[in-house]
DNA sequence: TTAATAAAGGATAAAAAGGTCTTTAAATCG
DNA sequence: CGATTTAAAGACCTTTTTATCCTTTATTAA
């Protein structure tokens, strides 16, 4: 569905989220570490995101990276199209290019609902949201 | 969301069923020629799809493929599943191997509705069904 | 101002996906 | 049978994705 770099870009900025909600800066050793994920691969990844501002890197010693408070009303769908795209939404699901309404693949108005779900989910799940989950016991985000 | 290999399988499938239907079988220089696909990769992938007995292969003059009667009732599941593995109906949108119920994933309880209504939709669709709607007039299977 | 810390950035490598080409095998027809 | 047609199979190549390593730059604190 995702790309690995939207699923390590994703995991990382929820645990970065749910640190700097306790007032916490982490670093990518740190993220690497909590996330399980390859550290050099995930640190490129962060840079797409700082260039971006939704996360923001200090360096330096007690440096690393947090999010804002105001950028904790991000979307996840603003994460997923930095890093994968928008073909997720708005592709065909048989890879055609002009595939719409008017000229429809044959499994296009079945795909539109559930390709339609997804973008809504995304788009209506914030950061803050999915941390406020993260505080219940039993959410993870290693393995 | 599905593999280039599952979007040209797909559209490989649909449209040599609709030849079957009417009776007619069609080579591999049509069929890339009908979907607008690279020939020899899209032939790699009906070899799947043929010692899978899901599409029929006939050697020699007038050879070419076919989908028998009794193969038109092959949900799209089955296709995707050969094709791109089960990962897009059982993966976790985080990558998280263990992630279920138990110990879910902070997006698992929003992601799996999204996916069985995917899952769902490709289980439900037969070939037939599928090649039916393509009888209407303006769907394609071009660009 | 120097040493330590931490992210940024560039170069490179490995793996996977996407795609091509050539040879082989099977079927048909004259 | 032999020539021809068509798919199967295997070797190979290209591009993209995933991943690592190493140097540079910025920041901090002693």
């Amino acid at each position: 569905m995702f790309s690995k770099s939207c699923e390590y870009g994703l995991r990382a900025v929820l645990f970065i989220a749910q640190q700097s909600d306790k007032g916490a800066k982490v670093s990518m050793t740190t993220i690497s570490e909590e996330i399980n994920s390859p550290q050099a691969f995930t640190a490129k990844i962060l840079q797409k995101l700082t260039r971006t501002d939704i996360v923001k890197a200090v360096k330096g010693p007690h440096g690393g990276f947090t999010i804002e408070p105001e950028m904790m009303d991000t979307k996840l769908s603003e994460i997923v199209t930095i890093l994968d795209g928008d073909s997720i939404y708005k592709g065909c699901a048989l890879g055609l290019k002009q595939c719409d309404a008017n000229s429809p693949c044959p499994l296009h108005f079945k795909f539109i609902e559930i390709r339609d779900n997804l973008q809504e989910m995304l788009e209506t799940t914030s950061i803050k949201s999915v941390v406020n989950d993260l505080s219940l016991e039993s959410i993870i985000l290693k393995r």
